[in-house]
DNA sequence: TCTTAATCGTACCAGTTGGTACGATTTTCA
DNA sequence: TGAAAATCGTACCAACTGGTACGATTAAGA
């Protein structure tokens, strides 16, 4: 029971428009937008091609329907404002960045929203206020914060952001883009956060050192 | 005269050849691979489609051949061992990677590149050694020369590699890629990039603070 | 249960696709 | 210039595309 809207069980057509997403997610993240066919999509769901176009008046809203929903189901994780765990509290952030970006779902997604932008701008939109933008406020506010409490020595916040974020994520993300690496495993993670999280400190903390 | 391959005139067949990749890079960067037919591309170019297949076998061949032809055109700035330099240096190297990466053209084939990467892994491969992996060697043996020679502090000249890179190029890069941001203008580029390397320098040059 | 609305299966449409065939024309090169 | 090779234009093919029509079937809701 994931979220809190009220029905107790989803009405036939709330579950056939889910099934109808799924299955259009699905082939739509594998086969790309020109390469999935209306048909393949009836297919794997099961059922008939009008009632595709009944729900979703045609292809291109299907696919901007698909996309839209696969844009909010990422929420970040809370940013303790304890200064004693705070290597901790931006490890927990990093391993939650690292894993949630590089997942299998979410690459394909954004090979899709990104091929494309040009016919669907507001996708790009959508995913760019996302995944960088909220991202980046989230952290650059906790960046302040933490320098009011004199835990953190950032002249400016939004490049400290830049700094924690960008050496983290530009290069495993353009390598799973590109598809040259697999999908990082829990310890590859904890160890790639774990780095840039001391890295990032060296630099920031006033007294960070002793750590192993 | 660009290359030093000896030939004056071009052949017949290398004109044509070039012009049937042009024509068909062209396409393929417009409306992506599923989207561009033969057809279209052999419009463009004029010519025959019997042509087209004596030069390349089908569909697959040319656009792999397409992405090869991009893939090394892109030379990256020398590094300047002057120590006095380094700030000049570094600025100028910051400025290339910012103007070719963030060029339409190149937006273009990065998006080919990554929306076709489960089909064509080769391209990404190449891709991916290129744009990132090189330039990070080139940046880290740098780093770690500077330190040699004192000018620099650079605990571990990988990371400060992914530092200086990272928050130069990844959120503009993911800006492009989306499409919610316009090629840079150049004064828009020099900002950029001094305003990287001063943080850069601030982090990891000893004695860097009286810049105006 | 019974009426009504939605879903189903299927056939159909015109347009486009990658790829092939082939005779007519043009380039190449000795 | 002349013969051989490459290029041309065009027609053709089967497969597939997004989208529509419509009668038969099934679900919804009172």
């Amino acid at each position: 029971m994931v979220p809190v809207t009220k029905q107790k069980t989803p009405s036939y057509e709330q579950r056939r428009r889910k099934a109808i997403l799924d299955a259009a997610q699905e082939e739509f993240a594998n086969k790309g937008y020109n390469g999935t066919s209306l048909r393949s999509i009836i297919e794997r769901v099961g059922g008939s091609k009008s009632t595709l176009y009944a729900y979703f008046g045609n292809k291109e809203d299907l696919f901007a329907a698909v996309v839209a929903r696969t844009g909010h189901d990422d929420a970040l994780p809370e940013l303790s404002e304890n200064p004693d765990k705070l290597e901790e509290t931006l490890i927990v952030f990093a391993e939650d960045r690292l894993k949630r970006v590089l997942a299998k779902q979410n690459i394909r997604i954004m090979r899709l929203v990104i091929a494309e932008a040009d016919r669907f701008p507001d996708n790009g939109q959508v995913y760019f206020n996302h995944s960088p933008s909220v991202t980046y406020e989230k952290l650059s506010s906790f960046f302040a914060r933490m320098r009011l409490l004199g835990v953190l020595n950032v002249p400016d916040e939004q490049f400290a952001t830049e700094q924690f974020i960008g050496p983290l994520l530009m290069r495993p993300l353009l390598a799973r883009l590109y598809g040259v690496s697999k999908e990082p495993t829990v310890s590859e993670i904890e160890v790639q956060a774990r780095n840039n999280v001391t890295a990032f400190l060296k630099a920031y903390a006033p007294g960070y050192r002793l750590e192993q």
